[in-house]
Parts: C-alpha cells; sequence; structure tokens
DNA sequence: ATTCCCATGTAACATGTTACATGATTAA
DNA sequence: TTAATCATGTAACATGTTACATGGGAAT
C-alpha cells in the first residue's frame, strides 16, 4: 500500500498532477524517496480514485487527466503517518555489491568502487545544483522546509558514501593497514 | 534475482549455512543489506539447488539442510558483480514519511520526528555494540575487513540521520529562522 | 514523412507476503 | 507438560516488472 501513500504524498503539497508527471517524478534519482514504473502508477492511481482519495481535476482534448487529493485522502495520509508501522525492509543492491567485492581480485574490486565513487560524485553535484535553486527561490513554507531539509539529507548522506569508499579503497591498497585506522583517519564517525 | 546474490554472497563467506540460518541475518536490522520473508529464501534455496549453484553439505536426523557455494555459485557471484547493473530503486518508507510531516500538526509530527530519533538511537547503539565485538575478535582478511568496514559506513550514516533529525525538529520549533541555517549549525554539509 | 516525446493503458510474467501446516527439540 | 524456538515448507494472495499497444503532438 506504500506506493498510494507515496502518490497521496506527491499531490498533498497541493498542484494538481497527471500520471505522467507522477511517473516523471517516481523515475528521478536526486528527488525521490519511492520508485515505480508507470503501468503500476495508472492502475493505482484509477484504484485510487474509485475509492476516493484522489478525483478527476480536469482531462483535457489530449490524453492527460489530472488529479487532486480529496479531504478523504488527507485523512487517509494522516492515518498511514500516525498509525501504521514504518515499515523497515531493506533491499539496497548497491551495499550489496560493496558487501561482496571481496570475491574479487584487486584489480576487479577497484573497478566496481571506483564506478561507485563516479555514481555518487554525479549524484552529489546533482543535489548541490538542485540546492542552489532552491535557496535561490526563496520560498518558505512548511512543504517547502521539509522538501529542502530532506535535500540537506541527501547530500550529507552521499558526502559520507564518498568518505567511506576512498577508505575502502585504501583498505585495499594497503591490506596490511589496521581498518579502523583508515576509516577513524576519514573522520567518519565523528558525532 | 537479486535474493539469489544475497544467499551467495552470504555462503560466499565459506561457512555452510542452512535456510534457518541465512533467514535470521535477513531479519536482522542492524547488520543486513537485503531481506526475504522464510517462505521465500527456502524455496529460492531448492531452485538454486537444481540450478547448481549450491549444493547441500549436509542434512542430519533433525530437519535441518546446509549448503554450501559451488564453483559454478562463485562464477555467477562474480559475473554478477561485473557484468549486471546496479538496481538503483529505492523505496524508503521511513524517508517517504519524514518527508510528508508537514501534513500534520506541529505536535503529531514532532511525536514522529521522535519516534524516528528512538529507532536511530538505538540503531546505533546496537552497532557500535556489534563494532566492539568485532574489534575485540582482532580477525583480518578479505571478508572480514568489507564487513568491517561496511559497519562503519551504516554507523556513519546513523550519525549523520540523528544529527539531521535534530536539525528538523529545531526547523518546526522555528519556523521563522532560515532553514539553511539550521543545518549548516549541525555541520551536516562538511566534506 | 518520419522520428521523438507525450500520455495512458493491458496482459503475461516474476517476485514477495501472509497465513497456515507440520513436527522436532529445548527450556520453564 | 506446556510453551517457545528450531526448521522447513505449501498455497493463496498482493505487489511489481516488462513488453507491448495505441494514438496524439512537436520537431527535423
Amino acid at each position: 500500500m506504500a506506493l498510494r501513500h507515496a502518490i497521496l504524498s506527491a499531490l498533498s503539497r497541493g498542484e494538481p498532477r497527471t500520471g505522467y508527471e507522477l511517473n516523471a517524478s517516481f523515475r528521478s534519482n536526486v528527488d525521490r524517496a519511492w520508485q515505480a514504473s508507470p503501468s503500476q502508477v495508472y492502475a493505482e492511481l484509477t484504484r485510487m480514485e474509485q475509492a476516493g482519495y484522489i478525483k478527476i481535476n480536469e482531462r483535457d482534448e489530449r490524453g492527460r487527466t489530472e488529479y487532486v487529493i480529496t479531504a478523504g485522502g488527507m485523512d487517509e495520509l494522516r492515518r498511514w503517518l500516525v498509525h501504521d508501522n514504518v515499515d523497515r525492509s531493506i533491499r539496497d543492491d548497491a551495499i550489496l555489491r560493496l558487501l561482496t567485492v571481496w570475491v574479487l581480485d584487486d584489480e576487479t574490486a577497484r573497478y566496481i568502487i571506483e564506478a561507485e565513487i563516479a555514481y555518487q560524485r554525479k549524484r552529489q553535484m546533482d543535489l548541490r545544483r538542485l540546492i542552489e535553486t532552491w535557496n535561490s527561490m526563496r520560498e518558505d513554507n512548511r512543504v517547502w522546509r521539509t522538501r529542502r531539509a530532506m535535500h540537506d539529507l541527501w547530500l550529507a548522506e552521499v558526502n559520507v558514501m564518498l568518505r567511506w569508499l576512498n577508505g575502502l579503497l585504501k583498505s585495499f591498497e594497503e591490506p596490511q593497514r589496521d581498518i579502523a585506522e583508515i576509516f577513524d583517519e576519514t573522520s567518519l564517525l565523528d558525532g
């Protein structure tokens, strides 16, 4: 049911959204907390409309169907936040891979880790650019503040990840050195 | 197919494992990168054995069936690491909720954030305890170094998350203050 | 004209969850 | 001896992916 709440969360910000726009935001890699495939989103939108959580705002000559959240949808969103348990299940492919690189020879392991570094560097740049855009907009309300804050968290996480990946590279290059020492050096564990 | 690789990753460390032991590690909240339900694991183990990636090491009088990885399994694990694309799909219920707390009144939002702080504090303690255990074991090989490093990453992430959650609380308490300033103060974005 | 992006959907398939069944061993 | 934990599995159901179908509008 969490896709439902991801959609309600997006619509709760007030602006009407089409399935296509929602899909674009579910596809973005920088700015999202949930992902879904288009077919899944369209099917869920139909179900949610029938259940009364959202309603059609406008359906123009072209195929586009704009949805808005209903009072019932807002109630459901609040009920979920307060009464449903947080789902802590983890499926992190990137982490699973890094945990397994030791089965490779040094050169190949290094190649895998460097690919991850490249990915995180790109994400770091994308997030920095996004935050700058937001800063220049100078908007300020509850919605904006929370989203802005989330980008700060994501950027901080990327920074930690990059420092850690460099430590991991070092630990492969200097197999004789104490690993605790290597990560102490990156000041990864402050706070 | 990633459950398959999570199982191969666990077995690649060398020790034979039963389905039950694998399930225990998939259930643990501190030390894992992948989760799966028992029924899924048992079904996948049967398929993997038929495909020749793992084989039965021992099947004792009690129901227990111990599996070990085969050469074919190790090959498949290496092939996956080098040739398959990283799956970047994200489904983070906790983050989705934090992104949505602004729909609640201040008091309820605060309650939700504090529940998350409590969860992260517990995880912080659990990870610290685990790292201490590992330090006292004084083992050192490729497998151990990578797992040890992963715990350092997880602990660093928890530390970032806790600092951020406190900033988020502050941003609700002081709605007039600039949000960038609040998060600068937590020194979240160093590096 | 043809290719690309917009926009929504269907259908087949793969993956994952929940409830339940079974029976052994261990601890109170 | 009763409950909890060990240990594996089946079956029904829910969720998610992939390939494909459809047709309009925009750009070259």
